[in-house]
DNA sequence: ACTCCACAGGAAGGATTGGGCA
DNA sequence: TGCCCAATCCTTCCTGTGGAGT
C-alpha cells in the first residue's frame, strides 16, 4: 500500500501547490516589481498552513524564469551572525564554512561581494528575527530580496525596527487555514502520490481535514499515519479505525522527533518532569540539583542554573513536549504525551518522606 | 491595603570556545 | 604555541506579577 513514505515529508515540495495559486501570483509579481524596496515580503500564518512551501514554490518557480539566486535559511534559534553566516555558506560564489568567530561586519561585507545577480532570501521559522538584526542588514543590501516566515504577521511587524516594519508591512500575505474541501483536495493528491492503489475514500480524507481543522502539516502527518497503522495491522485498505487513531499517532511521533532535536540539558529536564507526573517549579529545581551531580559526572556540559533552565524549559513547551499552567508563583509543569519516553535515564528516586 | 513570597523573564556582563595570526 | 578577538552560552542581578498572609 504504502509507496514512498517522503511524499509526506515536511520537506517534500509537491510539483504544483494546491489552492494557492492567488498567493504564488502575488508573490511572483512582488518578487518582479522594478522598485527593488518595494520586492520584500513577509508571509504570516498558523503553524502548518504551508508558508514554507508557499514561498519554495514561489521562489523555485522565479528561478527557473529569471537569473535569480535563491537561498533558504531555518532562523530558529539562530543569532544575528548565525542567519547571515548561514546564508553566505549557501551562496554559490560564497565559502562553504565560515567560521563561528567571524565578525558580523565582515559577514555582511563578504555577503556583498559574493552575491553577483539578484538574490531571494528565505527566513524560515522567522518569529524571533526581531530579536536580532538580520533583517535590518539584509534589507540594506541592494540586490537581495528578503522573504520572512513567521507566525503572527502583526505581532512580528510591531516588534521590528520602523522603517523595516513599514517595508515589509507593504508585501505581507497572510495564509489562512486550508477548507475541508481544499484540505482533502491536497490530501487526496499526497495519497496519490505516496501510496499505491487508492487505499483511502474521499470520505476518510475530508475526515482527516475535517479533524484537523484546515491544518495542512496535521492532515499530511495523520494521513501516513493512517496508512503506516494500516499496514502494521494488516488491512489491505485504510480503515476507518486506522484513520481514528492515526491522529494521535501523528502527534506522538511529531513529538519524539521534536524531542529528539534537543540537545542534553533539555533531555534532562524532560526525563525530569516525565518522571514526575506534574511538578512545580521548586520541586523541578530540587529534583535537578539531587540528580545533577549523577547525570552530568564527566560530561562536558555542566549542570544549569536556575535561570537557564527556565530557557530550555519554555524551549520544551514550544516543541509540544511539556505544558504548564498557574500564576507564576503556583506554576506546575507536565509532560503532554506520558508515551513519548524520555532519550535519558535519571538515578533512582529517592523514597519521599 | 500593605507587605511578603516564589517565580518568570529581561539586561548586562563574564567565562568559554575556536579561528586567525605572529 | 600563545595571544587576540568575536560569538555564544550561561550566570548574576534585577524588575514585574499575582496569590497569600497580616
Amino acid at each position: 500500500m504504502i509507496a514512498d513514505l517522503r511524499v509526506f515529508d515536511d520537506e517534500f515540495v509537491p510539483p504544483d501547490l494546491l489552492h494557492r495559486e492567488n498567493e504564488i501570483e502575488q508573490l511572483l509579481r512582488r518578487f518582479t516589481t522594478r522598485h527593488p524596496a518595494e520586492s520584500d515580503v513577509l508571509i504570516s500564518g498558523p503553524s502548518g498552513v504551508g508558508k514554507t512551501v508557499l514561498a519554495r514554490t514561489a521562489v523555485d518557480h522565479l528561478e527557473t524564469q529569471t537569473d535569480v539566486t535563491r537561498v533558504f535559511v531555518d532562523s530558529l534559534g539562530k543569532t544575528t551572525g548565525g542567519i547571515l553566516r548561514a546564508m553566505l555558506e549557501q551562496l554559490p560564489r560564497g565559502p562553504n564554512e565560515v567560521a563561528q568567530t567571524l565578525p558580523t561586519r565582515d559577514v555582511c561585507r563578504e555577503i556583498r561581494e559574493a552575491i553577483t545577480s539578484e538574490t531571494i532570501v528565505v527566513l524560515d521559522e522567522g518569529d524571533d528575527l526581531p530579536q536580532t538584526n538580520a533583517v535590518g542588514e539584509l534589507l540594506a543590501m541592494a540586490n537581495v530580496t528578503v522573504v520572512v516566515i513567521a507566525h503572527d504577521g502583526t505581532d512580528w511587524l510591531s516588534r521590528l525596527d520602523v522603517t523595516d516594519g513599514h517595508r515589509l508591512d507593504q508585501g505581507h500575505l497572510e495564509l489562512g487555514r486550508y477548507g475541508v474541501d481544499e484540505l482533502a483536495d491536497i490530501l487526496e493528491r499526497r495519497a496519490r502520490q505516496g501510496l499505491h492503489g487508492e487505499p483511502v475514500s474521499r470520505a476518510q480524507l475530508e475526515a482527516i481535514a475535517d479533524e484537523v481543522a484546515g491544518v495542512a502539516r496535521h492532515g499530511i502527518q495523520s494521513l501516513r499515519s493512517a496508512a503506516v497503522l494500516a499496514r502494521e495491522r494488516g488491512h489491505r485498505r485504510v480503515r476507518d479505525r486506522d484513520v481514528d487513531d492515526s491522529y494521535e499517532h501523528a502527534r506522538h511521533r511529531i513529538r519524539k522527533l521534536n524531542l529528539s532535536s534537543l540537545p542534553f540539558h533539555h533531555q534532562v529536564l524532560y526525563a525530569i518532569i516525565h518522571e514526575a507526573e506534574e511538578l512545580s517549579a521548586s520541586e523541578l529545581h530540587d529534583r535537578y540539583d539531587a540528580v545533577s551531580g549523577d547525570i552530568y559526572a564527566g560530561s562536558p556540559p555542566q549542570p544549569l542554573g536556575e535561570r537557564a533552565r527556565r530557557e530550555k524549559l519554555s524551549k520544551l513547551a514550544e516543541y509540544d513536549l511539556i505544558d504548564y499552567d498557574g500564576p507564576t508563583r503556583d506554576r506546575l509543569y507536565w509532560v503532554i504525551d506520558s508515551d513519548v519516553e524520555p532519550l535519558l535515564e535519571l538515578p533512582g528516586r529517592m523514597p519521599l518522606e
